[in-house]
DNA sequence: ATCTTGCATGCATGCAGCCTGTATGTTAAT
DNA sequence: ATTAACATACAGGCTGCATGCATGCAAGAT
C-alpha cells in the first residue's frame, strides 16, 4: 500500500476537496435546510476548513448550486435511463413520468431540486439548471416527439412542458408526503391523455 | 384637532402597531426577499423597535406567516369575486383560473406565496395555509362540482386539485416573468377540458 | 363617582452567541 | 520562483432573549 494521502496533484486535491464539500453539503442542506446549516458545520462535516470552501466556491450559494447541479443531474439521467429516445412516444412519456417519481424519492431531493432551490437561486435559475441538465429536458423532448407524431394535440410546447413538469413536481412532494404514487400517475395519465389528439 | 396619536388603548396600539410590523414586512419581504431582509431594516420602515416585533411575534419566521396569511386572504378574495358559486361549472373553473392568474400578478405575490413561503414555512405549512384560506379552496370547490355535474370525469378530488393547482401556480409564475397569460390560460384550459366526462 | 393600588400589557434597550465573507499568512505543487 | 491550495484571524451584522420602564386597566376602598 503505497501513501496515497500524500504527494497528490492539485488537481487530485482539488477534485477531492471539491467532492467532499458537495457532499457534505448535501447531507446538511438535506436534513436541516439551506438557511439553518452554516458553513462552519459544512466544513467541519467534510474534514477541511472554511477557507477551502472559500477557495473553491464563491460563497454559500455557489456551493449550493453546485450540490443541486448535480442532484439535477443524476435525476435526468434516471429517466433517460427508463425512457430511451427509441422507445414509442406515449410509452416514454409514461415511464418517463413514473421514472421522475421513483428518482424523486430519493431523500433530500425534493427539498433540494423543489424547495430551497427555487427560493435560493431564483425560480429563473432553477428553470435554466432543469431545462438544461434537468428532467424538464427529457419531458420536452418526450412532447416534442409526441406531438410530431400527432399522438397528441400540437400546442405550445414550452407551456404545456412548464406545466406538466410543475404537475410532476408537486406529484413528488405529494408521494413524499406520503401520498400513493399509483393515485398520482392515474391522474398526470389523464392530464397527458386529455392532450391526445383528437381522432 | 384633537390628539389622536395619544390615549390608544391597549388594543388599537397593538393592532396599529402589528399592522405596521405587517406591511413594512411585506414590502422588504417583496423586494429583497425573506433571508436577505433583516428585522432592525423591518423595524426603521415600521417605526417601531426589535422590541415591539418580538413582542408581537415569535420571531421572524411568525412575521412572515402573517404576511403570507394576509396576502393568501387577499388573492382567494379576488378569485372568489370573480367566480361566485352560482356560477356553471365550467364557466366558473375558468373565470376562478383567470382570476387567480390576474391577482398573482399584483407585485410581490408570486415571491411570498410560490418561492420565500414553502421554504420558509416549509410545502406542509403552505398547503395547509392555501387549502383553508387560499385559492385552493375554491379549485377545490370548483372541481368538485364539475365531478358532481359530471362536467369532468370522476377522479380522486385531491389529487387533481393539487395538481391543477401547481400548474397554475407555475402558470402564474411565468406570467411574471414576462409570458403571454393568454396562451398559459389556452393550455390550462386545455387541461381541464381534458378531464371532460365522455359522452 | 372617584381615587388608589396592584398587576398586566406594550414596548425599548442591551447583551450573548453565531454566521458570513474577506484579508492575510503558510505550505506544497509546478 | 511562482502560483495554487489551503488555514487562520478579523470585522460587521443579525437573531433571539432578558431585563427594565411606562402606560393602560381592573377592582376594591372611600
Amino acid at each position: 500500500m503505497q501513501d496515497e494521502s500524500k504527494r497528490r496533484s492539485n488537481r487530485e486535491r482539488s477534485e477531492a476537496t471539491r467532492a467532499q464539500l458537495v457532499a457534505a453539503a448535501r447531507r446538511l442542506f438535506v436534513d436541516k435546510g439551506y438557511a439553518e446549516t452554516g458553513t462552519p458545520e459544512i466544513v467541519a462535516a467534510a474534514g477541511v476548513t472554511r477557507g477551502a470552501l472559500y477557495h473553491h466556491f464563491a460563497d454559500k450559494q455557489a456551493l449550493f448550486r453546485a450540490v443541486v447541479e448535480s442532484e439535477s443531474r443524476r435525476v435526468a439521467a434516471e429517466i433517460e435511463a427508463a425512457a430511451p429516445r427509441d422507445m414509442p412516444v406515449r410509452e416514454a412519456l409514461v415511464a418517463g413520468g413514473r421514472a421522475f417519481l421513483d428518482a424523486m424519492r430519493e431523500p433530500g431531493r425534493t427539498r433540494l431540486l423543489l424547495l430551497d432551490g427555487p427560493a435560493v437561486l431564483g425560480r429563473g435559475d432553477m428553470d435554466a439548471i432543469d431545462a438544461a441538465i434537468g428532467g424538464m429536458r427529457s419531458l420536452r423532448e418526450g412532447l416534442a416527439a409526441a406531438m410530431a407524431a400527432r399522438t397528441i394535440r400540437r400546442m405550445p410546447l414550452d407551456a404545456v412542458t412548464l406545466l406538466l413538469s410543475s404537475a410532476y413536481d408537486r406529484a413528488a412532494l405529494a408521494v413524499e408526503a406520503g401520498a400513493d404514487p399509483d393515485i398520482f400517475m392515474d391522474v398526470l395519465a389523464a392530464f397527458v391523455d386529455g392532450l391526445a389528439a383528437p381522432g
